[in-house]
DNA sequence: AGTGCGACCTGATCGC
DNA sequence: TGCGATCAGGTCGCAC
């Protein structure tokens, strides 16, 4: 799926790949994944030419020489494929773009819990897609002392409320997984309890494995996330937890387990994650 | 403020 | 072989 890694990947590819290309065809199929309805969408931005790439979080931003800006989230089995001319598509597309060179950009999303809306650059500010979306969390503005003071007053786990998009937007529940075990912090643990010591390491932990993941160009757990040209990110083999419930901990060799927290599936050391 | 649901949707995997 | 049940995920909306 798409988190903070995966979706700056596709960014950085589709600002090298594609910025100043106009998009000179645009077929949809109508489904429930277009917050703009689809035509309307496909008109508005025939003949556009793509000038920025930007990301909130998960969600991608394209804006256009013309004032619209595209908000593309990839949910959890979205792609954007960037595909040869005369090659055939894949299948469950929702977005297809002709470039001016021939090119075809394609949304795909088979399980459809993604997003695509239009809107004008004035608007961003008031859309509800954007609204609970937190500072990034490799945003420099994003400080130890801000970060303290937002842990402070948590009574809820850790777990969520990294997950949550308020406080650090972008972070899913693979890397959550993986940043509460660079930080020996359990993913029940209430945020509120964290002793200086393990709030410095989560703190680093957030940075430093989404930094890492972002270097490897993201996670494909079960194919679900590939960048522009097909190819999968190179962080699954990283993973330290995800995923490996049952499997030794890389640290001390306990089997790590599996528990629900916050309502979402959770791989941790039970020895070594406090 | 928080938690815990169900809804959305499809494909993979499991048990029978 | 084939069927149905279950699970996974992000986000929103709702009840408590």
């Amino acid at each position: 799926m798409a988190e903070l890694p995966e979706v700056e990947t596709l960014k950085r590819q589709l600002l090298a790949a594609v910025t100043g290309l106009r998009w000179d065809r645009i077929d949809v199929v109508p489904s429930s994944v277009f917050r703009t309805p689809a035509k309307t969408l496909a008109a508005a931005l025939r003949g556009a030419r793509l000038a920025r790439v930007d990301r909130r979080g998960k969600v991608l931003l394209l804006g256009f020489d013309s004032d619209l800006v595209l908000l593309v989230h990839l949910g959890m089995s979205g792609q954007i494929l960037l595909v040869p001319p005369a090659e055939p598509g894949p299948r469950h597309r929702h977005l297809v773009t002709t470039l001016e060179d021939g090119r075809t950009l394609v949304f795909r999303d088979p399980r459809r819990f993604g997003f695509i809306r239009l809107a004008r650059t004035a608007e961003l500010a008031g859309l509800r897609e954007l609204a609970s979306v937190g500072l990034d969390p490799l945003d420099p503005g994003q400080t130890w002392e801000r970060f303290i003071h937002d842990c402070a007053g948590r009574a809820g786990a850790v777990k969520p409320l990294l997950m949550s998009q308020e406080l650090f937007a972008g972070v899913g529940n693979i890397y959550a997984d993986e940043i509460l075990y660079a930080a020996h912090i359990r993913p029940s643990r209430v945020a509120a309890t964290l002793d200086p010591v393990e709030q410095k390491q989560l703190f680093h932990a957030i940075r430093d494995i989404l930094t890492a993941a972002i270097e490897s160009g993201g996670t494909s757990f079960d194919e679900a996330f590939t960048d522009i040209y097909g190819r999968p990110g190179l962080y699954g083999g990283r993973l330290k937890a995800y995923g490996r419930k049952g499997e030794p901990c890389d640290r001390c060799h306990t089997r790590l387990v599996h528990a629900r927290v916050g309502g979402r599936s959770s791989v941790f050391c039970p020895h070594c994650q406090r």
